[in-house]
Formats: structure tokens, sequence, C-alpha cells
DNA sequence: GATGAATGAGGATTCATTCAT
DNA sequence: AATGAATGAATCCTCATTCAT
């Protein structure tokens, strides 16, 4: 059976590639990808510099790595959270909500992402086309959703492709208010307040 | 008078200083920050490299030097624009697209700005708090207007101070979706779809 | 009887030893001693690295072994050819040819050899004193095949120890212009042409 | 004029390129390209790392540039004293003498040329095509020689490539029997055995 | 004031060697 | 005996900053 498959090495190899792309996140997020240094990434994770090679072929592979997985996760737990939603509203709240909550629970992740992620899209890179991905997959998923909203007479009939693209950055700002102004209050707040704005602004 | 009193020493280190911010602007836009050299800047302003330590004591300061004066003059802009402006929805569009179109005309201003500027918000450095300031000035600028349209019952009772922050940064991200999604369009159409979605977030 | 004191242990021992000489030599041949690294060699004698560190004790001690084993066997070579051979022409012949043989039968030998044993004789190192060894012998063999055409009166008088040292070194350009600029041309063409200068220049 | 329009900035480049290949050419001949590193050339040029960088793109440029230099200086001075000489079996001399004459007060210049050129040859590299073509340079300045020879009748008819080559090589293995086994005998003796043994070989 | 040659601290990466399994 | 993951010393190269001219 496949799970029974794994052996050992693959359980090894999982673990200290999480232990590393921890350490990567936390010190990404400290510094900056520029100021970060291999060394200190190994010693938070307590290992000697050769080791993160061993897993990673270069400094940039692992921010992308540790970059990529978070931009994953925070992805996929929008689009379950949508799926879950029934209406349209509700849609457009789930979205908002499992972005600021992801955020909330991983703070470095969150600093990496709302720090670096402008200049992966403004500067051409190896990375530009995977990163310029998921993020269509969200406009995308984003679209169907002020669509499914036009059709149904909720949402007055504007440019979906714009608009979508407009809440998505609405929200992504939305999120780094509610980290960096309201940090201690709780996302459900923020969540109700941005909701209702795009709400409005949007609905009939 | 303040203006007899310029020397022409004045004039020279006004010259060589615009000289070197444009220059510097110009491939801190291209490479970021960290990548940027200052052997590159000083090529490009047509300078030695020692000179550009005549007038910037380091590569930070130029930097942030040449970050201020783009921000001061985009505030600035927003702030007469709305000055200008008469009725409570014609200041939010005048805030819109004042900022719009000056990113428009400063393009290399505008990326350093969009990838740079997080940074600076997260990391505490020399730098933040005079940032944070001409930032603050800004949000009270908008609070003032939303608590006027509050006032004149266009606008429904919200938090200002939120509010504020959100309709600051949904601008933001606007102005980068044109910049980046829609270059070629005509500033205005793009002030007046997110102006409207605002205005109709927010009014009653 | 040497043979039959040979254990299973032995066997195993020595096929090991061959088998990662032979990748050594195949590694340092293409990349030379610098860049050979202990990783590639492991791959091509399809063992784990540490298992080479079992067999030898270093990287450089496998490479001198490699060498080593290459050097004796051609000087081997030589010895017998030359035994075999009866007038003192056919001798000086049959060591130009045995090398000659050697190396385009061992062309992964070749390239070390050519490539790296320069560095061995220049600089002062722990293998130098072997290697200068087997490097005697064989000069030591010139010289006396040297002394017995002079005293047969086919060879001029000259000074053996000279002149044993010129053909050897001559006969060592040969070899490498055969290998590098004719390497397709049979090894006796070669040889005769060397053999005949060779003789010539020293004969009366 | 051309000569005085060398400016300060062209002594002082060529000064300082000077020091920087000397220095180069004293470590790179004490322990191979390899285990020289850039920090020691620097101390021996009494100048900081990051000068020798300025002068030179990088550790391999500067030991090509070392080696080039004196391979060009020793084709050079071959050149000439081959120019110089009238008949053949004077041109003969004067190759290997010059040869000899030039590694002799440039010792350190041999050692790299005696213990790294044949891995330029095997091993294919960006320099490899430039000093192939010196290489080349140097086997028809022979050849033509050999010709003259042949032509006059004081040398037997043979394929004057390969012997150019032959003798060529074995001048080089000449050169290197004279550094290191006779370093304090006289040039000219050496090159007086070997003329004489190349002539009697060559000749009629 | 302007220059640009020189500096050297700093950091990414490689790889021979070790050792617990 | 065999393995291969882990180590960390070693080294190339970059570039902000200085300072003599």
């Amino acid at each position: 059976m496949a799970l029974l498959g794994r052996t050992k090495k693959d359980i090894l190899l999982e673990f200290r590639t999480g232990e590393i792309l921890h350490a990567a996140r936390t010190v990404f997020a400290s510094h900056g990808y520029a100021k970060a240094t291999v060394d200190e990434i190994a010693d938070v994770a307590g290992l000697a510099k050769g080791t993160i090679y061993l897993y990673f072929p270069s400094k940039q592979d692992l921010f992308l790595a540790a970059l990529r997985e978070g931009v994953e996760q925070l992805h996929g737990q929008a689009r379950e959270h949508i799926a879950r939603a029934t209406s349209v509203e509700e849609k457009i709240r789930a979205f908002v909500n499992a972005r600021l909550e992801y955020c909330d629970r991983n703070r470095d992740f969150f600093r990496i992402y709302y720090t670096e992620f402008a200049s992966l899209q403004v500067r051409s890179s190896r990375a530009q086309p995977e990163f310029q991905d998921l993020y269509e997959q969200q406009l995308r998923l984003l679209e169907s959703v002020i669509a499914e909203g036009i059709a149904g007479g909720q949402i007055r009939p504007l440019d979906t492709a714009k608009v979508a693209r407009l809440i998505y950055e609405a929200t992504r700002s939305a999120v780094a208010q509610h980290m960096l102004a309201w940090p201690d209050q709780r996302p459900e707040e923020t969540t109700n307040l941005v909701t209702d704005l795009i709400w409005r602004g949007i609905g009939c």
C-alpha cells in the first residue's frame, strides 16, 4: 500500500525538508531574502550549513520552496473554504476569511509573502511563471464566483476579470492591514468589515 | 527671501542631488535594492562612484532619499487634488486618481514603491518612523474626508480609522493592478471603476 | 603455496579494490585530480561513497594507487619486452613500443599519467620518493641497454645517464604525440619513426 | 606620439598587472593551479584580494594570462633566435637553446608550463583553442626549418609535420630534464647534447 | 569638488571525510 | 562490510565604503 510504502528514508527526507523550510521561513521573515544567510538558516534548523545543500540546491531554491509551500496552502485553504460555502456572499466571505486566518496562523509566511512577492511579480525570474500560474488559478476561482453572482442577480454586471483582480488585491491589502495594524483583533471582525465593503461595492 | 538666498553652490548641489536620485531610481527600479550597485548608479548618473558619497552618506540613505522624494510628491499630489475637489465623492476620486496618475508618470518610482515599501513597514529600521509618519499623514487626510462624508450623511457610520486604511490600501493595490495588468489603459477608466466600488462600499 | 593461501576474503578485497581503481582512473582521467570527486568515483564504481574509504584512506591515496598500478604495469611491460629482445636496437624499439602500446590500450591511465605526473615530479609530496624510485628503475634499465650498445660498438660513447633520461623522455613525448595527434595510426608506425630517429641519434 | 600618449593611468595599470602576474606565477608554480588561492596571490603581490579582481575577472583568467604571457615570450624568443641563425643546424640549435634559456631564467613559468600545460591540451576548456594556436604557430616554424633542411639535402626526406612535433616535444622534455635533473649545469651543455642527438637523428 | 583605485568583510557553495546504522 | 546523511573547513567572488590625488 502506498502509505506503508513510505520507507524510513522517505520519512526522514520529509522531516528534514520540513525542518529546513520552517527555519528558512523564520529567517527569511525576519531579515528578508537578501539579508538572510544560509548560515543562520542552518543554525536555526540545528544543522550544519552543508546539510541545507543536501536538501535544496541553492539559497534561492530554498526560498522559493518555502514561499511556494505557503502559497499553495494559502490557496488550497481558500479553495476549500469557498467550496464549502453555499451563497455567493458566503463564498466571498470564505475567500477573505481563509486568507486572513491562514496568514494569522502563519505569520512568518505572511511576512515573506507580503515583502517579497511583489519583486517576483515585477522582476522577471525563473520563478515568475510558476507563481504567476498559482496566482491566476486563484483569480479564475474568484472570477467564477463573481460570474455566478452576476448570473444570479446578486452582483452588478461588472467586468469579472477586473473585479476579481481588485477583490484579490483588496483582500491581500486587508490581510496586511490586519496583521500590521490590528494584529490582536479577532480575524472574524476584519473579515466582516472587509466582506461588507466588498459586497456593497459589487452588489446590486 | 528664500529664493534669493540660494547661492550658485546651492543650485549645483540641488542639481547633482536630483541627477543622482534620478539615476538611483532607475537602477533600484530595475534590480531592486539588494542587487542594485552603487557602481551602476554612478554610471547611470555619469559620475564617479566616490562622488555619490559626497551627496549621500550610504547606499541605504540614497535609497531612502529616492523613495522619500517620490512618496512626498505622491502624497503632495493627492493632498492637492483632494483640496481642489468639492464633494466628498469627488475627494475620494481625486485621491485615487492622483495616486494612479503619479505612478503612471513615474514608473521607476512605482516599481520601487511597490516592491520595497512593504519591507520598510515590516522590518524595523532607521527609516521606519519617518515613512510611518508620512503614511499616517495621508491616513488622517483620508479619515477627515470620510468623517466629512459621515457627517454629511453620504457615508455610513463606519470606523473612520479602519476604513481609511482599507481605502488607502485598496487604492495602492488598484494602482499596482493598473500598472502591471492594464498598463496601457487610460488611468481614468481604472479610477472610475475603483472609485465606484469604494463609493458603493462605504456609501449609504 | 601463495595461491592456496588466498582466502575468499582476499579475493573479494582484491576484486573491490580493482573495481574502485578502475572507476577512479575513469574519473580522474576525464576531470583531472582536482576536479574529480569521490562521489563520482563511487557512482562509477557502483558503490557508496563511504565504501571507497574502507579500501583507500583518502582521495589522494586512491589517486596514487591508481597511478602506481598503471606505472608499474607500464614499466613491467617495458621490462618484459626488452628482456625478450636480442639486439640493442631491438631493445630500444621494444621499450618504445611497449610504452606506446600500453598507453594505447589504457587511455584513461595515459591521460592521468600525461596530465598529472609532472606535478608529482615537481612538487614535493609524500608520493614523490616512491614514483621517483620507479622512474629510476626504468632509467637504469635503459642505461644498461645503452651501455651494452656502447660496449658493443653500436652506440657512440655518450653519457649513459643523460642519454637514458633523454630517450625516456623523448619516448614519453612521442607517446603523447601519438595519442593526441595521431590516435588512429597503428602504434607500430610511430614506433618505427621514433626508434629510427633515436637510433640514428645515438648510433655510430 | 604613441609612446608619449601613455598616461599615468596606463603605466599604473601595466605596473599592477605585471606585479599581479608575477605573484600569480610564483604561487601557481609552487602549489599548482588547483591548490593556489587568490588570497595567497594577493598576499604575495602585497595587495588586497579584491584588488586582484580589478585586474583579472577570475582566478582562471589570471592563471591563463600568466601562462599566456610566458608562452608568448618563450615562443617569441625561439622565433627571434631562429631568425638570427643562418644554417639549418644552427636554427635547430637556436630553437632548443632559446627554450632552454628562457625556462632557465623563468623558473616559475617553467613549473607552470611543465605541470599544467598538458591538462589544457587534453581537457577541453575555453583556453584550449588559444594555446593550441600558439602551439601550432611554433610547429609551423619548425616545419619550415625542417623543410628547408630537406630541400638543402642536410635532412633526410621525412614527414615534416611529424618530425616537427617530435622535435618540439623532445625539446620540451629535454628542457624539463635540464631543469629537474641538471639544474646547475650550463644550458649550453644540454643544448649541445640535445641538438647533436636531434641532428644526427634527422640528418643525412 | 571630483575621482576611481584599493580595500576587506561577508556570504554562497563545494566536497573530502566521518560515523551511526 | 556497506551505507549515505551529516559535517564544516576552505575558497571564490562581490561590492559598499574610503581616501590619496
